[in-house]
DNA sequence: CTAGTTGCAAAGCATTTGCCTGTGG
DNA sequence: CCACAGGCAAATGCTTTGCAACTAG
């Protein structure tokens, strides 16, 4: 039922291989290389089966489409960076603490997400 | 060179009024019984326009498209709670404190976005 | 073999833009 | 008056889907 192909190995390489999370544009771009002519309904398609299976997890960006990293990376909490400059999103380790003294009264919580935005060393360096 | 008409009036009443984040279906709902008729184009235009003039304030949402809120709400600094259950997005007050324990060698901080999320009164008591 | 996969192109959505009519000042 | 605004529809950009050809097992 899921079939190895050269396509599928070459995406979820892609992800293994980045370290941080990568938009679909991203992983076509790196799948490229070792399936080259890979369409985008393919990388689409795989990501979701990816998801499906626990092997990618969805990066959710403020006001952008949805990056992709490999399950291991998100076997631990943790938050992300995205750089100004060129854009990339980074994992962090780590995490402030509880929010719950942000919530008022009559909220329950389930789940956060953090953000934060600067230079990446390679850009700030710049 | 800013004409007073009443489809603006009526988004921007409907955003002060909402005291949180809308999208721009839920302005142009809101919009509707004070502008009957008023287009889709007008709304987003509108919202540029507002955004421009300092008057609304977007709100990036993970994984979603932007919302906007009251200029007035975004005069301090504060986060957001969205609802798993309406989908209706918050603001919170105040903030748990400065990120920068999380931030690794050679990154630089210029902002940071806090999304969280879980069920909102209404949604929790029913 | 043959069901799962792929590529292509068309379809969906949300948002933006062009164009012509309408109107605030 | 007439330049700014609004409505409509076509155009974008990103993601999903239908379909016929292809291939891993």
């Amino acid at each position: 039922m899921t079939r190895r192909t050269k396509q599928r190995e070459a995406i979820l390489d892609a992800l293994a291989d980045a370290g941080r999370p990568l938009t679909p544009i991203e992983m076509q771009d790196a799948a490229e290389s070792a399936s080259p002519g890979i369409s985008q309904s393919t990388v689409y398609r795989t990501i979701k089966l990816l998801v499906e299976a626990g092997e990618a997890v969805p990066v959710p960006v403020p006001g952008e489409p949805d990056r992709y990293e490999h399950a291991s990376a998100a076997e631990h909490h943790h938050h992300h960076f995205k750089c100004d400059a060129c854009g990339k999103v980074f994992d962090l380790e780590g995490c402030s603490g509880s929010m719950k003294n942000m919530l008022p009264e009559g909220f329950t919580l389930r789940d956060h997400e953090i953000f934060l935005y600067g230079d990446c060393p390679a850009c700030a360096g710049a």
